[in-house]
DNA sequence: CTCGCTATTGAGACTGAATCTCATTCTCAG
DNA sequence: CTGAGAATGAGATTCAGTCTCAATAGCGAG
């Protein structure tokens, strides 16, 4: 947290740019809810705390915090974007419950390898990739499995 | 594009529902314009011949085609959702270059056989998956290594 | 401390995709 | 031909996200 507050407050200070009390709000919230969370989550959450903070600086300071490489936008398939902690958490692609919403992390060398392979056969220049895999976790499958 | 019409027609007559003009209309457009097309693309089309549908009308049609398994319904990371044929093109999966926009499908058995052993090593099941390689294609790359 | 400059904020308007409402129109089996 | 249910279109609505702009805050210079 102290880490990631020194970084940001080191980005915002190269382009001249303020740490103010509602972008601080905005990053020390986001530590309190690890995983995946949701801006609108975060204006909610603030507001509970009686520190509010509008809807465009939510964004506009999630943005910046993605810029500085704190946070990674991620999509789970729904409407809305997710957010999640960058810093000490490689790259990784999600496995997503499909009844209970639970997100599963993984990552794996031989699939990196593959789009590799891939990339190089098509003559393509891979800069980012999304991978996710919808379906029932153990605990929903286990259900389903006993439903039936 | 018989066949297309034909599991259409049967997909809409199990459910009691009617293969109208519009509908057939748009189902036509989308084989004139194979690829991966927009829905107010094809409002669009439609009213440039005089067969007009209104946005209503094509987003319910898309939906039912997607369900009698004609169309499939793709993200390629933009805000809104694209469709392509299904019939005759299985599965695969997208590249897309961030310069002009040109999308390549490659599918790879490596990949899908990783995929299934990540998948029981979490007890996940999976039921459907995508993945997205944002890059550059070979001439957007080639044009940018020359500008450099 | 004051001035002045730039960055910041929040309220609310706006956008774009997609969905919903509902009155009117169409379809087709009987 | 008729009526019940399906289909349609115009426009209202939703929802995430962005933009505008007037008011405010922060800060360095004098």
């Amino acid at each position: 947290m102290t880490h990631a507050i020194q970084v940001f407050a080191e980005y915002l200070n190269s382009k001249d740019l303020k740490l103010t009390k509602e972008r601080r709000a905005v990053l020390q919230e986001i530590f309190l809810h690890p995983g995946h969370l949701e801006a609108e989550d975060l204006a909610h959450n603030l507001r509970k705390k009686r520190k509010r903070a509008s809807r465009a600086t939510i964004y506009r300071t999630l943005d910046l915090l993605v810029e500085s490489g704190i946070v990674r936008k991620v999509d789970l398939g729904h409407e809305h974007s997710h957010y999640e902690l960058e810093l000490d958490n490689p790259h990784h692609e999600h496995m997503i419950c499909l009844k209970c919403g639970k997100v599963l992390e993984f990552s794996d060398k031989a699939i990196e390898r593959d789009l590799n392979r891939l990339c190089k056969r098509s003559g393509f220049e891979p800069s980012s990739h999304r991978f996710q895999i919808f379906g029932y976790c153990d605990r929903c499958r286990k259900a389903r499995e006993q439903a039936v």
